[in-house]
DNA sequence: CATCGTTGTTCCAACGATGTAAAGGCCGAG
DNA sequence: CTCGGCCTTTACATCGTTGGAACAACGATG
């Protein structure tokens, strides 16, 4: 692999020089900058980025610190966050944490600025203790208020109201909500707004009706609307805390043969990809995820630039996709 | 952040022996090995990972070049492969195509010696010419017969003729097949599999069963299945080349109230998370995906540590899922 | 007691890039 | 023709780490 020395030999020039072509420096005579950028292509040459940023005091890579790939959710989020971190030369580093206390725990830990510019956290079981980072980083989602943390996300209270507005537009009265988790503080947001819906609407809340869900995954959406659906009174609607709830519930009903979205309507949250394709397809709470990724790299990028800039909190835009699970065709 | 020199500082000793410390060398004295790891102890010492590789001459990098992370499979495996890296003190980059030959023909041209140490390709429209890679790298799923490279797979005629060869044991007599492609190998070899069952059985090649399908997305499966059941004699089964197709094509029999499986089987390919939870859920042919991952680690490994071992091509082990779309419950 | 091998430590040079300071051209003004 | 100033190039140190050689201390051996 050649070098900048190797370049610089058979351009009959100084390293620096070459250094100074490739940099874009502007005092380079033009013969010179000629027969530099001659050499560079004949030798093919490619900075050593490890040399560069070594140099430069900056890793050329910033982390992303996520629960698991195979959470769709989370899979979309990253190829959108890889992409947009490309526009800023940056390379993305996937840590997963597998949602467990130490996972988070050993991810933050391997954090630091030698490895990492910067990171980007979805955690959900870290406490406010955990975060002592010395690189700029941002939250996905929600984190507890006192966390000394940018954020990006979306408004979660405000989109739960609107998707359990839609619930209830559409005639529904026992809605119930799946997905109550004591630590997650996106969960206690959703629940807000589903509360805020039901009372805008005079409608009560009954508790019964509030399944918690240990993991966000679609066993747990199935076992929550087992539950549901063993009540005396079971509900007429459901609104999921994600869209892998969503489906569980969904694969309930479908084994319990109560039908979606006569008997019961169900939205889910997240939009993924799957969720137009289910049959029935599911009405999702949709987050503008390329907004989440673009946001939340520009934001780093700021902070990478200049560190103490204030701590900031970005609401990205969302929508509600309404499908068959609510609305029959 | 602390280095090696003010380590050395605190404990009193050179730098080497800090070095040598770290690095678990045999022979220090245990006093001084001692105050050395007090001293990395008290500062909090972890290695700078770029000067570390600079100075090794290698990254601690392998690329994981693939289409596209919001593709379920590929967002499965790349999780298995980060954790399977990890254990070799691998970091991974994620490279994503889009599937496309440009795309394909950028994150090649980005991988070198100085990026990472080695690379995990899924390349789709990558012709021969386009693999000239001064790095080991390994393939996963197939690659025409002529590229010089190792390769990480199932046995692509196997899986299919065995499920191909489930569908005929259920009774079906029209077979259909979706996702022909003109330049991928996976997708010819997929085809002589289910052409293999066939013989086998006695049943008629009807190349109009055969549908092609240009990408390998949910929305390709629906659209194929649409020709299908348009025809005048409409199959009484499909075998999807993966998953995304096999729910497009679902999606499609139940908007046409086509009954799965009574009047259509559907078998699909690669066995994603949410197969098991559609309605109904999905047969599927299951390659074991953190053998895969496994298995190409290692093979990087072994190629990184002797660089000049010969080409490799290691099978892994599938299995078939049977699920509600080819029996019922 | 000189020699030797073993063990433990230090010093120095590199890995490939870039920032800094300084030196070498060149030009025009005095 | 000297000087100051500007452009252009160079030499050198440096980022944090590790390999290798050199060196020092040690007990054991002849």
């Amino acid at each position: 692999m050649a070098t900048l020395k190797d370049v610089a030999r058979l351009a009959g020039v100084s390293v620096k020089t070459v250094s100074n072509v490739v940099n874009g420096y502007s005092f380079v005579k033009p013969d010179n900058r000629a027969r530099v950028e001659a050499a560079l292509e004949a030798t093919g040459y490619r900075p050593n980025l490890g040399a560069r940023n070594l140099r430069r005091g900056r890793t050329g890579f910033i982390a992303l610190v996520l629960p698991e790939l195979s959470i769709p959710y989370f899979a979309e989020l990253a190829g959108l966050v890889i992409a947009a971190a490309q526009e800023h030369e940056w390379n993305v580093l996937i840590e997963q944490t597998f949602g467990t206390l130490t996972g988070e725990r050993l991810a933050m830990a391997s954090l630091g600025p030698h490895l990492v510019d910067a990171a980007i956290l979805s955690p959900e079981a870290l406490h406010v203790d955990d975060f002592q980072l010395s690189i700029p980083a941002v939250m996905l989602g929600e984190h507890a208020v006192d966390v000394p943390l940018s954020r990006v996300g979306i408004d979660n209270v405000a989109a739960s109201t609107f998707a359990v507005r839609h619930l209830i537009s559409l005639g529904r009265k026992r809605i119930a909500a799946i997905g109550a988790h004591p630590q997650r503080s996106t969960a206690a947001l959703r629940l807000e707004g589903y509360r805020a819906a039901l009372a805008e609407a005079g409608l009560p809340f009954d508790s019964s009706l509030v399944v918690p869900a240990l993991n966000y995954h679609r066993a747990d959406g199935a076992a929550a609307m087992k539950a549901l659906l063993d009540m005396r009174n079971p509900p007429d609607a459901v609104f999921c805390f994600n869209d892998l709830l969503a489906v569980g519930a969904m694969r309930t009903a479908a084994e319990r043969f109560v039908r979606v979205p006569r008997d019961l309507a169900i939205v889910g949250f997240d939009n993924n990809d799957e969720s137009a394709y289910s049959s029935p397809s599911l009405t999702s709470v949709a987050p503008d995820k390329a907004a989440i990724a673009r946001a939340a790299v520009d934001l780093l990028r700021q902070r990478a630039d200049s560190p103490d800039l204030a701590m900031d909190d970005v609401q990205t835009p969302f929508s509600l996709q309404v499908r068959e699970s609510t609305v029959a065709r």
